[in-house]
DNA sequence: GTAGGGTTAG
């Protein structure tokens, strides 16, 4: 577009034209000359503030006449033009005017400039070599001009100061800048115009642009780009194409190029071996990485606090906690002061293997050697009182950080959000979400993610749909984790074939490549019984490259357990470990459930064994598992045993724990001990489920006393308990079956006023029990209830009543109920 | 230009 460039052209804009006539000492070629003599509008009044300014300036002295009444008076009136005017004039006669003017401009009178005056004031900057105040001018303008205006300013640039001197250090700074602020297109089009103008660009901005594209093969463009130039290469464009390959995940050709460049005389830089040591450290290998150290002491280098802070952290990520101590010793002794990003280090080392002494250690150290926390410290600290549960102290500290002027992060506030939603507090998360914003941090795609999760474990997918939309709108992209939340949320609520429909979407825009996402799929199909589907998608995924993990089998072993096909179940854990993968306890407790289930405790205990064989830690859940296996052989001391030696492993017993272990003595009439068993759970801190509590009605119902049990349902009651619906059936059909019909009817209506929905089995329930007992007036007014509340008989029902009466011997009642039966188009058989 | 901190599935 530029290079169809018209000459003067732009003076066809008004403001443009009227501006030159006002330059004194601009000298235009001839052309220009003429045009503007011809402009009717070029002879101002003599009450132009311009020219009175620019007179009041010369007779009165700069800074007297700026500090004058006649200039505060007419300032405000000012607009671009007119200043744009008062600049140039005062660029050719004293520059530093100029810029004096420019500056009070925008600091006093907070004047917003045009593009024409910041351009001035730039070229007279540069002339001046005064970088920093150049690059700040230019980077005001960049900020307010956006990204996508380059092609605008160069054509300014081109038309208005074309033969300026200096041209070459503004148009840098522009390219410069741009890339600095990441607007990647607009520095390559300034780029390519310097390239046409054959000005060159410094070293430094095919630096940043080079940083900037590091992470694809397009940085090579720029680095040979930087070769044809001729620009000097700094061992800073070293460093960032081995960063750039480092994170390409091209380590071998990083070390390749480190020694390319190192036979070229440039030797390798403390920053290029630092980089290359962090790789190593983050894929686990600290041998390597260390070898690397040796290298640059090799070389004469003295490695720095990073080189140090780099080897320390992979240390602790390793869980080396005493060579990251040596080496922190061995640093200060080498004259390199362990800073906070050591200590943070070493805190969040031992935070990893739980040893909270440690990381005390580490804070009191750091608070002797003077060193104030900073926000990583607070974050960490957040991050550990959230993790024992006591959010309101991670707030706490939240505050503290303020009160102390910390800027808040992102980072404490997904700390946070995400503990609340853990507890189930979702709604006070969206409170702390939306103060967030108040105090001006911004969301990023994990905030969303969790705050989606929160919302799909909930149940309120429509709220997190929303969420999920507001990310769209603000152009964060999601990522795995937050349509990895809304498909399991659709699983979770039996929307399979929806769920598999979002899944495609996925595909179709390219989006699912994330092994999680397949996860959560197959497992939702499996845990709706579908695992023909489950494994037809596991397939597929195998067939597309995709690797699957441990968790994709541990859902096919659950599919197939549940069907009882242990061969296959066995046979998927084989061929675990021949993909080079590790079944998990979570692989061994599902094996291990199943052949309880189906009264295998040998196979159970072998699996028990090989899982210590393996090294495998067994979690609460298989000692649930085991506890349910003792108590089907009726071992019960010895599950109560076990019980007590999950505690002394560390292992926390659950409800589920409790729930198997209680009805096992309720089924062993034992109810006393169940009770107790309630109570431990108490004192243990774990809140019995609707499950416990119908686990003891149950109880109380089949093997001890049904007037205990009727106490208990009304004490419940009373507390606001909720029982599961199997509860209050088992109650219901208790008395029926002993004729007391008052209390059925009583807790019949109970159950419906907890919210149940009552379904005709639920009546025929009843309604059986009553006809053997002939109680038929009752079993009629089950049955008014139920025709009430809209509920259509079946053939079922309508038999069992007619056998009832003749039975019971009410013909004239067994009449009426056939006419009824008729009616509803449901003829007897007989 | 290089170091430390946050989210998910069974």
């Amino acid at each position: 577009m530029l290079n169809k460039w018209k000459p003067f052209s732009f003076l066809a804009k008004p403001h443009v034209c009227s501006l030159l006539s006002s330059l004194t000492f601009f000298k235009p070629s001839v052309s220009v000359a003429r045009l503007v003599e011809e402009e009717p509008f070029l002879s101002h009044s003599p009450k132009d503030p311009v020219s009175e300014i620019l007179s009041g300036l010369k007779k009165m002295g700069f800074r007297r006449f700026l500090a004058g009444d006649y200039f505060r008076n007419v300032v405000l009136s000012l607009d671009q033009l007119q200043v744009d005017k008062i600049i140039n004039s005062l660029r050719v006669e004293s520059p530093d005017f100029a810029v004096v003017f420019f500056d009070l401009m925008r600091n006093e009178y907070r004047f917003r400039h045009s593009r024409f005056s910041r351009f001035i004031v730039a070229h007279v900057l540069a002339g001046q070599r005064r970088h920093e105040e150049l690059r700040f001018v230019v980077e005001q303008m960049l900020k307010e001009e956006g990204s996508g205006s380059a092609p605008s300013l160069c054509e300014l640039l081109l038309n208005g100061f074309r033969d300026w001197d200096q041209k070459s250090l503004v148009w840098d700074m522009l390219a410069f800048v741009y890339s600095r602020f990441e607007m990647v297109h607009d520095a390559l089009y300034v780029l390519a115009k310097m390239k046409d103008l054959k000005l060159r660009a410094s070293i430094l901005t095919y630096n940043s642009l080079l940083y900037n594209l590091r992470h694809a093969y397009i940085m090579w463009d720029v680095y040979n780009e930087i070769k044809v130039a001729g620009a000097t290469q700094s061992k800073q464009t070293n460093s960032i194409v081995i960063d750039g390959l480092c994170s390409q995940s091209k380590l071998q050709d990083a070390v390749s190029f480190l020694r390319e460049t190192e036979a070229k005389g440039l030797g390798p830089s403390v920053v290029s071996l630092n980089t290359i040591m962090s790789r190593y450290c983050k894929l686990g290998f600290t041998d390597v990485a260390k070898s690397f150290f040796c290298m640059m002491l090799k070389y004469g280098l003295l490695p720095d606090a990073y080189s140090y802070n780099i080897l320390i952290h992979g240390l602790c990520i390793a869980g080396s906690m005493e060579e990251a101590l040596e080496f922190t010793s061995d640093m200060e002794k080498h004259g390199v002061e362990p800073d906070i990003v050591t200590y943070n280090i070493l805190m969040k080392g031992f935070d990893l293997l739980g040893q909270m002494g440690g990381a005390w250690m580490v804070i009191q150290r750091m608070l002797d050697k003077g060193l104030n926390p900073d926000v990583v410290t607070y974050l960490m600290l957040i991050c550990g009182h959230c993790q024992n549960g006591n959010v309101k102290e991670g707030l706490k500290l939240q505050e503290e950080m303020l009160s102390r002027g910390f800027q808040l992060s992102t980072l404490s506030y997904s700390v946070l959000l995400s503990s609340l939603c853990k507890i189930g507090q979702v709604h006070e998360a969206l409170v702390l979400f939306y103060e967030m914003e108040n105090h001006g941090v911004e969301p990023d795609h994990i905030t969303y993610s969790i705050l989606i999760h929160g919302l799909c474990k909930q149940g309120e997918v429509q709220s997190a749909l929303l969420l999920y939309k507001e990310m769209w709108s603000k152009s964060i992209p999601p990522n795995s984790y937050s349509s990895g939340a809304i498909l399991l949320s659709l699983c979770k609520n039996g929307m399979v074939s929806e769920a598999r429909m979002y899944l495609d979407s996925l595909v179709m825009n390219d989006c699912a490549h994330d092994i999680v996402l397949y996860n959560i799929m197959i497992d939702g199909y499996v845990k709706h019984g579908n695992l023909e589907e489950a494994v037809v998608l596991y397939r597929l995924i195998t067939e597309k490259g995709i690797t699957p993990t441990t968790v994709t089998f541990n859902s096919l072993i659950y599919g197939f357990c549940k069907r009882r096909n242990f061969t296959e179940a066995r046979r998927l854990m084989e061929t675990i470990r021949l993909l080079g993968l590790e079944p998990t306890a979570v692989t061994y407790t599902t094996l291990m459930n199943a052949y309880c289930k189906d009264g295998n405790l040998r196979c159970m205990l072998e699996l028990l064994q090989e899982m210590h064989a393996n090294g495998i830690r067994p979690t609460h859940v298989t000692y649930t598992v085991i506890i349910k296996g003792l108590c089907k052989q009726r071992k019960l001391q010895e599950a109560v045993q076990l019980l007590e030696d999950m505690r002394i492993k560390g292992l926390n017993p659950d409800q589920v724990t409790y729930n198997t272990i209680i009805q096992c003595f309720c089924k062993a009439r034992n109810i006393k001990t169940a009770f107790k068993l309630l109570n431990e759970m108490w004192l243990n801190n774990l809140k019995p489920t609707p499950v416990t509590y119908s686990i003891l009605i149950n109880g109380l119902c089949v093997y001890g006393n049904l007037k205990d049990a009727n106490k208990l349902l009304i004490y419940l009651h009373e507390q606001n308990i909720k029982l599961t619906r199997v509860g209050y059936t088992q109650i219901i059909k208790a008395h029926c079956v002993k004729g007391d019909v008052h209390c059925a009817f009583m807790f019949f209506h109970l159950m419906m006023e907890m919210g149940f929905e009552i379904s005709i089995k639920d009546y025929t329930a009843v309604i059986n029990r009553l006809c053997k007992r002939c109680l038929m007036t009752e079993a009629q007014q089950f049955f008014s209830i139920m025709l009430f509340h809209g509920i259509s008989p079946d053939q079922e029902i309508c038999e069992a009543l007619l056998d009832a009466y003749q039975q019971c011997g009410d013909i004239i009642s067994g009449y009426q109920m056939l006419a009824l039966t008729v009616k509803a188009g449901l003829l007897p058989r007989r």
